[in-house]
DNA sequence: TAGATTGTTAATCGATTAACAATC
DNA sequence: TAGATTGTTAATCGATTAACAATC
């Protein structure tokens, strides 16, 4: 059984202290398209903070996000006042709050569905525990599977996946399951606390279907649009 | 080294024959909103073709995709002509419209760069394969997994990329590497003839700067929208 | 014919861009 | 003070929803 890891060596997201974060959190409702942004607008400030860059200006940060200007001006206002007219913005507060609204830094469990070749290699990478989220299972349906080892956590049998969420305060389900599979598993899971799904597999899941909040990530649906720009382009070689 | 597969092994994507197709291909240009939905109708249309359903409402279709039924009909209409009223579309030719438009049914080949959980897991599955992607080979800067065979691919090093996808017709280069290595894999690639990069790291890449299209998929920014929207729901459990 | 359902037009809504006054 | 740069307002653009006439 993998042991409870240190808080100390759990914290490798590198967020500052509680007591160094700027305050402001936004009272206004923020747009979902604002929203599908700010990971980006993250990445870039981690980047900025970690080389003790302290202040960057709206045409900088354009430069570096490939994002307008006015456009960062108007998503970072509700954020409100952590820029300075003839300044720029302040990396530290802009960073820290940011993470603090994406509930970077926050302490999550999660359990793997699906020990295929996604599952094992989302379970395997620090992906997850660099986000603060902490894999306390692993799932399959399959004998071939069941009982190995993968990433410190014994493959357990799915049917054990309502009680396991039940007893150890699982938050996200993450699926790696088929597309056929997955509306049942959400059936299982719900009611045992489980307050997230990270979805993978190639099907629409809801949160007014699911009950919880659900993000679907298709990777099949990602290279079919790639697929479409290229025959946007005609292939220069005879 | 990998065999060639025969054209017939290869066609696993179980669409119409051409003699079969519509012929219907969007003149007007189709807006951005509308493709990104456009894998979704592909999705829940084939599994209506394979279940032999010929018609299909857009109220019915509204169910199945989880899309408002108007929406629907505004974005089936660049496909024109395929509804018929008081009747609905009819499910093979919108299907086999769609999944031609998106390119799906054409033969691409590609390179994995990076050989890690990521890079592996995409190597061994048949994601790429059953949208027609054949993997021509993999790459890694480290000795640890250079040499190593990943899916009956070899692993090489990253340095014979650039002549490898020269030499091999390599239409997408898959990015499954460190974001600070992305821009400079980018560079290497370019002139090689490779028409497409489909980027797992956690970097924006665009078709301005790399200069064919680029479709960025990032798990690390999905989940932190899922934290994000997570966090605005409560905690029920004591 | 009557019922069903698309295709299309208009209305609404939201997101992006442009411009500039406020102010550091 | 003067230059720089935000915050904000207005204008534009695009996407979604509503409604209904066209027509199968």
């Amino acid at each position: 059984m993998k042991k409870v890891p240190e808080q100390q060596e759990f914290d490798i997201t590198g967020i500052p202290a509680i007591a160094d974060r700027a305050t402001a959190v936004p009272d206004e409702q923020i747009p979902d398209a604002v929203i599908k942004r700010l990971p980006r607008y993250f990445r870039c400030l981690r980047e900025l903070y970690n080389r003790d860059i302290m202040k960057i200006s709206s045409a900088e940060l354009s430069e570096i996000t490939g994002l307008s200007a006015p456009q960062l001006r108007q998503d970072l206002k509700y954020f409100g006042g952590l820029g300075q007219r003839g300044y720029g913005y302040n990396v530290k507060k802009l960073y820290t709050c940011i993470s603090e609204y994406l509930g970077v830094g926050k302490k999550y469990t999660a359990v793997i569905i699906g020990a295929g070749n996604l599952g094992k290699a989302l379970s395997n990478s620090r992906l997850l525990e660099q986000r603060g989220v902490w894999i306390k299972g692993v799932f399959d349906i399959s004998d071939k599977v069941i009982g190995k080892t993968v990433a410190d956590n014994t493959v357990r049998h799915v049917k054990e996946v309502k009680e396991f969420c039940k007893n150890n305060r699982v938050d996200i389900a993450v699926l790696c399951i088929p597309a056929n599979e997955s509306t049942e598993l959400c059936d299982i899971i719900s009611g045992t606390g489980v307050r997230g799904v990270w979805n993978f597999s190639p099907c629409e899941l809801d949160e007014k279907s699911v009950g919880v909040p659900v993000v679907n990530i298709c990777a099949a649906d990602s290279l079919m649009i790639l697929m479409r720009e290229m025959s946007e382009i005609k292939d220069k070689r005879q």
